[in-house]
DNA sequence: TTTAGCACTCGATAGCTATGAGTGCTAACA
DNA sequence: TGTTAGCACTCATAGCTATCGAGTGCTAAA
């Protein structure tokens, strides 16, 4: 176990990196105001950090820099609370005031304001669809061989798809259909939808049995959609702006990575409650292992069902980044259950 | 007006460049097979094509680079069509094979096979939504207080938005709304919709003073979400393969700018008929005076409506970007046209 | 008109040195 | 026994110079 002056010079030294992104030197630290140690002192303590695996040299002769232990150390046991000032309060209250929003449309500001308000790459899952029950089906004809399918789920959201209708197949029996899907499938859940068509009313459907067929695949294809589509990126170029991403290679592979919304999702991988933070090489993917991902979950009903993130350097504000992901991880589960939770 | 030798020299430059990326000496122009002429004469040639304003020297010891100005020769007067070959004319033909696909995923693998088949930065503006008329409305209830508003154009086009209902009022009486909606507004262009309500049928809607503030709102919000939503965005990241973005800054302004969609919008304007290449300096926007832009226009029975697009280097393969576009632009025209046109 | 030849230019590269931030160790001090 | 002053040592970095060579422009000959 460490020290409390081992957990002071530690936590000085992180705090110093993050805002320097220089290696920082014992003397750095003696001077700081709440250490009250000479630089030699200081130096035999890092030694001893370094030994311990919290601190890492670059070379020699230079300062030391927070390894991804000492990091983790510091996020789990030394970060001090953060508060946000009046402005970024204000930014929060404003997302959550308007009222008249659109499911998608507050996701896509919330990665927004999330980039605004730290200067990293915000990356936000739109709400889990699996959970979302049938509120309402539509087929709009367009002509005689199109019409376009339409879904919607009871927290609002709208799926749609171009559906070739099956030949001679007449507007009144396109009503008689729907009308039989929704009275039959409102308010089951999207990912039973196939299951139920099968079981409870092919029978019925089956006098349109090529239209049967395209409402699976029309389902079908909605969901794998929906998969990759609930990624919602804001501020990827922040990135560039960290001093140890000025190599083009670096930076390419991970907006490259930014780019496959399937890889995004499957790294983050389903959401668990609460707050995740992933550091430097605790992250699988080569591409972020310079990196730290710091990950809360949203939920509607007290069940988590999408998350906030941030994507920035080891180096990042873990603090500020912290509680500001805790604010609006809270006002959308908040907005979101209060919306559909009757 | 340039020699025919001239001409030669100039394209074999612009040739050489394009590949090799480095400024091109006299020498390597007197070595290639097509030329038949000494250093010494191609370095007399250069000279007066630099005087002219078709190259330029980067220093006094360097090769001879196209400026701005040569490539626009290059494109206006020396291109020669290039052949696609059979790899890629398959993946054209698989792109417009597949027949059940929605307007907005046709858009989005366009995108995606733009940059698999050049390797640059696609951009691609979905169909322009004015000349859309309106197929259908639906107004679907989710709770007592809250609806989704959706709407279907005629190319099966879905716009949808969560609406605040009036308090009190009643499933039949929204019934009745939608349907005097699809009644009276069928067929009418979206951009009308707003001028046909308030002087048609403003009076019968009166009876839900609210819900006809709100509708008026809603088609509104829908054109302005419309505007920037239409541009489709695949490998920006391309443009860090090109060894003279090697340097973050310049690739930062130019990935901020893609992230900007309404500045590309704007940038790339209405879709003339065909097509247009910026190179260079020609472009407005200081991110990419370095680059060029080539865009070909697609059409909705003969009329433009959308187009394809290539971000890249100045120093870029517009032989083969030009063939492709447009093979891309006039298959996207055909099927359209084919689908909506009846 | 073309081309061989040659002096010249200048960016890039390699090698060298000086600098200084930072360390580890030792010995003196409280 | 913990702390600190002092000092030799390390090594990345910046700046300097010399060298190299790709490429030019000009002249004179073919």
């Amino acid at each position: 176990m460490l020290s409390d002056r081992q957990r002071l010079i530690l936590n000085a030294i992180v705090d110093n990196y993050i805002h320097s992104a220089e290696p920082v030197g014992s003397r750095t630290i003696s001077k700081r105001e709440d250490i009250g140690y000479s630089s030699a002192t200081i130096r035999n303590e890092m030694s001893d950090l370094e030994e311990l695996g919290y601190l890492e040299q670059p070379h020699t002769s230079a300062g030391r820099v927070p390894s991804t232990k000492g990091y983790r150390f510091y996020v789990d046991n030394l970060i001090q609370p953060h508060l946000l000032n009046e402005q970024d309060l204000v930014k929060l209250k404003q997302l959550f005031a308007e009222r008249i929003l659109h499911a998608e449309q507050v996701v896509e500001y919330t990665a927004q304001i999330l980039t605004q308000l730290t200067n990293y790459t915000a990356i936000v899952l739109g709400p889990e669809i699996f959970e979302h029950r049938l509120r309402n089906v539509q087929i709009v004809p367009l002509n005689e061989t199109q019409a376009v399918a339409i879904i919607v789920t009871h927290t609002g959201r709208v799926e749609n798809k171009l559906i070739d209708l099956p030949d001679g197949i007449g507007s009144s029996e396109i009503e008689r259909l729907v009308n039989l899907l929704n009275h039959r499938l409102t308010d089951v859940p999207l990912w039973q939808l196939r299951q139920r068509l099968y079981q409870e009313i092919s029978g019925e459907m089956r006098r349109h049995t090529e239209q049967y067929e395209e409402m699976l695949q029309l389902l079908d294809q909605s969901f794998q959609q929906e998969e990759t589509d609930r990624v919602y990126l804001s501020g990827a170029t922040k990135i560039m702006n960290q001093p140890e991403f000025r190599d083009v290679d670096k930076v390419k592979d991970i907006l490259e990575l930014l780019e496959q919304h399937d890889q995004l999702l499957h790294m983050l991988g389903m959401p668990a409650n609460g707050l995740t933070v992933r550091i430097g090489q605790e992250n699988q993917l080569d591409a972020i292992k310079q990196c730290s991902i710091i990950t809360a979950s949203y939920s509607l009903g007290g069940k988590p069902v999408g998350m906030v993130g941030i994507l920035g350097p080891t180096r990042m504000e873990y603090s500020r980044v912290i509680t500001v992901l805790n604010h609006l991880a809270e006002g959308l589960s908040r907005m979101l259950t209060s919306q559909f939770e009757k």
